[in-house]
DNA sequence: TTAATTAAGGATATTTTTGTCCTCTTTTTT
DNA sequence: AAAAAAGAGGACAAAAATATCCTTAATTAA
């Protein structure tokens, strides 16, 4: 559904919205090892969400590192989809018509609204901090085994 | 959410089946300008739905062209992604883990399950068919304008 | 103040996806 | 039988996505 890049960001942010506080800031190290990525791809990714979009903050120097203030914390998953610019999947027409729409529907356009209307409800209605919230059980996980 | 290439898939395959019978066989280039595809690459698509998958069946020489037989009509929409080999895209976990299953949830399963069951249903209940017949007002659409 | 640590950023490489072009084969028409 | 009209298939090209490496800048600790 979204790109290996996409993939990575949520992963990622919902790692640090775990991990972090003031005192904690996962590096990229870590953070790579754990959610299962490419250290230097990752990288840019994060570079990417801290850079504009102020959705992860980082700090240089030892003990330096990743972490998401409280208020990044309260953002929609949809606000990482955004700074991938990758909130069209959501958005767009499923047999990639630009013309798709209410009065000009595609043959998939009837069936499919809802079930994209509720993706994006889903994605705009959940938060980040949700999300890091949801380890209800001890299993579950945020990265490829070990 | 799709690649092109299976967007174009879907695209013509939706229109072959409106366009086909035993008389009329629409050809490559009619096919490439409805539903506004690049005319090789929707050349090799059509190959792979041809060849192994036999979604689609073709003839060579003057008045060929392609079609769909009755029974290709009736298939799910879901054999077209498995043809282009993207059937994942509704059936992997939404962060890309590997892991991810009902004992090892990544942090999105339990909201995303519902919807991806939605989805599958959806691919897998609607037949070619179904879409093709999907014309129930003069403005539906399978192409970009003009 | 020097050394060490860590993210930022630029340049480059690799792979995949998307797209084109040319020749070959099949089929029909003349 | 020859010519024309199509799809089949291979080779190649371009663009985008994914990934790596190296240097620089910022920050901290010794």
């Amino acid at each position: 559904m979204f790109s290996k890049a996409t993939e990575y960001a949520l992963r990622a942010t919902i790692y640090i919205a775990r991990r972090s506080d003031e005192k904690n800031k996962p590096g990229l190290a870590e953070i790579a090892k754990v959610i299962d990525s490419p250290r230097s791809f990752t990288a840019k990714i994060l570079q990417q969400l801290t850079k504009n979009n102020k959705i992860v903050s980082s700090v240089r120097g030892p003990n330096g590192g990743f972490f998401l203030t409280d208020k990044a914390k309260k953002l929609p998953v949809y606000s990482i989809l955004k700074a991938m610019a990758e909130d069209e999947v959501l958005t767009k027409c499923v047999l990639g018509l630009k013309q798709c729409s209410e009065t000009k529907p595609c043959p998939m356009h009837a069936q499919y609204k809802p079930l994209k209307q509720q993706l994006i409800k889903l994605f705009e209605t959940k938060t980040i901090q949700d999300l890091a919230s949801e380890i209800t059980n001890g299993d579950s996980v945020i990265g490829n085994g070990k």
